[in-house]
DNA sequence: TTGAAAGCGCTAACAC
DNA sequence: GTGTTAGCGCTTTCAA
């Protein structure tokens, strides 16, 4: 490989260098047909010597780009992270790369950021929940493969890929039901989000985790709590649930982050799991971490990442009909749940089977 | 705003509804000297009917792509996400973006990442401390902005932006010093970064360690611990340390992820602060979390983020002398870190003030 | 203040 | 199997 690589290199300068025309170096550099493996040796010797490096710009202006764009709500959430690291391994020894938009720290620059993608011309789009407009997405899903993670939409012109919320949150209840847990209530974000993603995963884990307490006769019992902002500490808010003079003896919390705020107040009090339990979404690292050891739903976001990319690059060969993947999450349970003390919750009953168990 | 955005129109479309040229619509877009506020008003609203965007490569070809490139080791350490945070929203209001480069399984794609930047143009790139050539760099430099961070280079045609490592890891050994502690560990990463990387941080940090240790006369307790590999778990070399027959009393971490698996060996055998105590390097997120309060050098990320971000401004506006910066980094007190129990270490001294303490 | 026209580096017909 | 050539959408002299 050369040393030296030189950006004001170009494809004529290769050409003149290996004697050959500028087609036929274009030809090399993209494997396509009719190209003797004489010349294929002499190019690649010009290409090398001068360090030369195929514009993508100048590609975009004729054809593709191979870049995949992928957008996320924030990168803080290492949730996200992970369906990156997820795309960039699947992408691994194909002719793609991929870019990740921008999140500023106002949460409205979602369909900007999709936007921002679209403008540098990548072939396919992979983006997650954002509250975006579905027909402003249609519309961009006409011309650009994309594929939305994490919203329930019955599209068809982009593909989406979610996992079970239902299940999970579902999941989650019953676990703690089935520890001998009463009052369970739900802490999840800013209620902003329900508006404007009706479909969006943490809407579902709300409506579920209703409808679960209901199934179990609980109805009464259900209390879902908003956080404010983004900024709004998930800490102080349950700290001010755990000072009522009934206080509940555990927490649904509707993320990983959340849920690490909620144990922090649940450490702040000096209260122990039996005292109130928690369990969380997303399974993050930090939740395994045995330090913290969060009960989480795992979904996970690898696969995820790993997911999206076919599909896109599904989408690039050709395929046009619209996929709606649903990945089933999974129980993790740690030391954050166990059963409340005697005389608090009921008795934990004999195990009914009823939460699938991690191995 | 128009609510449909039409990938399909060109600078030609809206030069046809508004009546007027190309070049003139063109001027309008990048506000250009030389436009009347009647003609400005036509094409703006030209350009909303229909939806205008340009397209980057286009304008890549001719001019400025208005796109910055970030390169990180891994997406997975959230204090480079930090990083990332602190240049978008510096970047906030310009007309600048922001896109990542994707960073793979091998970390040898540090250069990689950096050339797939450059191959799409941007007009300015933010790296850090990748095990890259200085030649390379200095060559590549010459075309394209570039702000290194975390290279303690002195480099020519490129900006670096450090924090003191040498200062952070003394301030650690120090702080380990001054509660009582002598047989104090430094584990650290692959020792491959060392040779590729003589000037990165941790090769300093570890100098550092020896140095600083040598000055408190503990040069021949003096010990640094490699991981084999990134993958090779800090959490099993460190319980390997423990249970050697006489275990170190305290541990410096080259960063927070290690010093998290050294916490948790920690955990694994039973041991307080006051048998082993830890002291991490980055102050995630994470390390200053309730749960964790793990001691830690404070180098921040979000402000390095946008001191990256104003350097290449300057480059692109003009600027060719280098920039060096130095941040200095801060000790962040938490309950990892306690004087060890009597008879191990000896007692803790009367305080020295050696050791600036954050407020 | 405005427009005409040349080209940026590459790809893809098409002709040889 | 190889080369010629016409653009892709934009910016930028340079005339008008």
């Amino acid at each position: 490989m050369a040393i030296q690589v030189n950006h004001s290199i170009t494809i004529e300068d290769v050409a003149r260098a290996a004697g050959v025309s500028r087609a036929a170096v274009s030809k090399v550099i993209r494997d396509a047909y009719g190209v003797s493996d004489e010349m294929k040796t002499k190019v690649e010797a010009a290409i090398d010597e001068l360090g030369y490096r195929p514009r993508v710009s100048a590609r975009a202006m004729r054809g593709a780009t191979y870049t995949l764009g992928i957008e996320i709500p924030t990168i803080k959430n290492p949730f996200f992270t992970k369906i990156i690291s997820g795309a960039a391994s699947a992408l691994e020894g194909t002719r793609y790369q991929l870019i990740i938009a921008p999140m500023g720290p106002h949460h409205d620059r979602g369909p900007q950021a999709i936007q921002v993608l679209a403008d540098r011309q990548v072939d396919g789009i992979l983006a997650v929940s954002t509250a975006v407009d579905p027909e402003w997405l249609e519309d961009l899903a006409r011309h650009t493969p994309i594929v939305m993670l994490g919203r329930h939409d019955d599209s068809q012109h982009y593909d989406t890929l979610v996992n079970d919320d239902v299940e999970g949150a579902r999941m989650a209840v019953r676990h703690l039901y089935d520890l001998g847990h009463r009052d369970i209530v739900h802490l999840t974000i800013d209620p902003v989000w329900e508006k404007h993603l009706p479909t969006g995963p943490h809407a579902l884990r709300a409506r579920s985790y209703r409808q679960t307490m209901a199934e179990l006769g609980l109805a009464d019992k259900a209390r879902v709590v908003f956080l404010k902002s983004e900024e709004d500490g998930a800490r102080e808010v349950a700290l001010g649930i755990l000072r009522e003079p009934v206080r509940p003896t555990a927490f649904f919390a509707g993320h990983d982050e959340l849920a690490l705020g909620v144990l922090t107040a649940v450490a702040d009090l000096g209260l122990t799991p039996s005292d109130v339990s928690v369990v969380g979404y997303d399974d993050t690292e930090i939740a395994a971490h045995p330090l913290v050891s969060l009960t989480s739903i795992n979904q996970s976001g690898t696969r995820m990442g790993e997911i999206t990319v076919r599909l896109l690059l599904e989408r690039i060969a050709g395929r046009t009909e619209p996929v709606h993947e649903v990945i089933t999450p999974k129980l993790m349970t740690r030391t954050s749940t166990a059963p409340p003390h005697e005389g608090r919750g009921r008795k934990p009953q004999a195990p009914r089977l009823l939460t699938p168990q991690p191995k």
